[in-house]
Formats: structure tokens, C-alpha cells, sequence
DNA sequence: ATGATTTCTTCCGAAGGCCA
DNA sequence: TGGCCTTCGGAAGAAATCAT
């Protein structure tokens, strides 16, 4: 599983004179329903590569399916959060990087006509292009060259992977027809509603002990709670209550691997009170009690 | 004896329909 | 698009039971 604390801007790409980074998530004991991507965003553009399993990930609230061989496209600044859609082990690779990957070649004619209208989001792609190795063999084959050149990292191998992606976007470009966002008043609207919503999410996710109830939540963005309820769940795909108890249980889960605390002091360091309903919450979202977890995290430590 | 877990109960809030 | 209302499921707490 992925958090959102390695996929902020400043930690992610560490390497400035190469800003791209590649992540293996592989889930092998997967509930249905189960989150596999945790809700984030970030400034970068990224390519979502399923190879094992299906799941469901939504892009600023849009729910896109994807099977082994499919690729989505998460534009930069997008909300995205992904689950499975059944019990089955769950793979894919996300390849991230920042528009300052194409630094050298800012001034081309090429770079500045195929790539940087969709990396600036004058221009977007679909989000989902299918089932890349049939209706898109080559965008297919170029991203996977770039997947291959990064991982073996041969001589040059910064210029290749580069080159690769460029040619992708030259390819998507030309093959694809594009929606032009510039000037679209709703998803302008959409984009401008879901600030504070991030801003609310970010700090959820900094502050995973607070206690915040729907109603203070929703001051927050300045809705009504009743209205609040239906955007947050369309947005992350989860109630407001669930996603607050997954960050717990997971700061929790962290918390029980890493140091000697008791569950009843860890459930009162997550803001659950009860250590009977803390346990009850983490076997809900664990499968396994939180003593368990914790012979379970340190035994596969070792 | 202490802490962890399960069972049971209460009441809050999520969700969806309706309306402005 | 956003607010109000109603219904019912589930979150949260209390008590009982189990494990070490």
C-alpha cells in the first residue's frame, strides 16, 4: 500500500536533476473493497500500470476500473485513490515525475507542442487508455521501455528513460484526441471546490489523533454536513467517519510495529478512548486483532 | 490481577429523495 | 448546486468474558 506522506512533492523526488520515481505496490491479502492506493496528490504527473488483480481507482472523483495491461493517466493535481474490486492479489507500478524532467528541451518546438500543454494542463488526456497492449501497442511498449530502462538502470539510462516518455506523449498526442481544460468552466469549477477539500485531507492525514466530527468538518469547507457527506464520498470514495478511522488504524498499525506501547496506550495516542472499540475498528480494517498484528509485523520483519 | 477481546445496546450520522 | 428531511445502518460505549 501507498501513503500519501511519500507521495508529496518535496519527498518524493528526491533526485532534482532526475525528478522521476517508480513504485512496485503489490497487496497479496486483499478483501474486496479493500484500499490499495491511499487517497493523495500531488504536483506530478503519473502513469498507473496494473499488471495483477482489478481495481477501482478514482481520479478527482471519477471512478476508472482497470485489469492487468490497462494504464490510466492521473493528471497533475488530481485527487486519486484506488481500491480492489475483489479478494485477488493486487499489482501495479506508478510512475511518477515532474515537468522539470523535460527541463533540456523546454525551448523545442516539439516539447513545447506535444508535452507541455498536457503536463501544464492546458491540454489533458483521457484518463484511461485501455487496454494499452491492443489499442495502444506502442504507447505500450514505449512506457514499458521506460520502465525497464529505469529499473536496470544501464549507461545513459536517464536520457533513455526521457526519450521514452517523450516519444509517449508524442504518441498519446497524436493518437488521441485531446479535451482541451483550458476555459472549461466545470471542471475549472470542480477543480476550485476540491482545494479545500484537500487542504481538510492533508490535514487529516497530519493529524491522525484529532478528534473531528462531521460538523466541524464540514466548517471547515465551508459546507453544510449534509452536503459535506455526499462530496467527501464522492471525492474519496469512502465516508467521511471511514476514511478518519482508516488513518487511525493505520497510524496505529505504524505505532504497534514501531514501538513498545500497549493497545490500550496506543488506542488512546490514535484519540479512540475505548480500547474495546479501538480493537473492534482495527480488526474491522485489519482482518486481525491488534495484538496479532503486532506478532504478525514483527515476525515478518525478521 | 491486568489487559485484551467479544457481545450487547443506544443513538448519531450517512445516504438518498425532494425541493428551491 | 446546495440545503432540508427521514430512515436505518453502524459507530461508539458499557459490560461481560477470556487470556496471560
Amino acid at each position: 500500500m501507498t501513503y500519501s506522506d511519500e507521495l508529496w512533492e518535496d519527498t518524493l523526488l528526491s533526485d532534482k536533476n532526475f525528478p522521476i520515481n517508480m513504485f512496485h505496490n503489490h497487496t497479496d491479502q486483499v478483501e474486496k473493497e479493500q484500499n490499495i492506493l491511499f487517497l493523495h496528490w500531488h504536483a506530478h504527473f503519473e502513469f498507473i500500470v496494473m499488471q495483477e488483480g482489478r481495481a477501482s481507482f478514482l481520479i478527482d472523483s471519477i471512478p476508472y476500473e482497470a485489469s492487468p495491461g490497462e494504464v490510466l493517466i492521473v493528471p497533475s493535481g488530481a485527487l486519486h485513490v484506488g481500491y480492489s474490486l475483489d479478494d485477488k492479489p493486487v499489482k501495479y507500478v506508478s510512475i511518477v515525475f515532474s515537468s522539470s524532467l523535460f527541463e533540456d528541451f523546454s525551448l523545442d518546438s516539439t516539447y513545447q507542442t506535444y508535452i507541455k500543454p498536457y503536463l501544464e494542463g492546458t491540454q489533458s488526456f483521457p484518463v484511461k487508455l485501455g487496454d494499452a497492449a491492443t489499442s495502444h501497442p506502442e504507447a505500450f511498449s514505449l512506457l514499458h521501455q521506460a520502465m525497464e530502462e529505469f529499473t536496470s538502470k544501464k549507461p545513459a539510462y536517464r536520457l533513455a528513460v526521457i526519450n521514452h516518455l517523450m516519444l509517449l506523449f508524442i504518441h498519446i498526442s497524436r493518437s488521441i484526441k485531446p479535451s482541451s481544460s483550458a476555459g472549461h468552466s466545470t471542471e475549472q469549477s470542480f477543480s476550485r471546490k476540491l482545494e479545500p477539500f484537500k487542504q481538510l485531507i492533508r490535514y487529516l492525514e497530519m493529524n491522525p489523533s484529532h478528534k473531528i466530527s462531521v460538523e466541524q468538518a464540514s466548517n471547515k469547507v465551508n459546507l453544510s454536513s449534509f452536503h459535506f457527506c455526499k462530496i467527501f464520498k464522492k471525492i474519496t470514495g469512502r465516508t467521511f467517519i471511514d476514511f478518519v478511522n482508516l488513518l487511525r488504524i493505520n497510524e496505529a498499525e505504524r505505532l504497534l510495529r514501531d514501538s513498545s506501547m500497549s493497545v490500550t496506550e496506543i488506542a488512546e495516542q490514535i484519540g479512540c478512548d475505548n480500547p474495546n472499540y479501538f480493537t473492534k475498528l482495527f480488526k474491522k480494517y485489519k482482518g486481525m486483532t491488534p495484538t496479532l498484528s503486532r506478532k504478525s509485523l514483527l515476525n515478518s520483519s525478521y
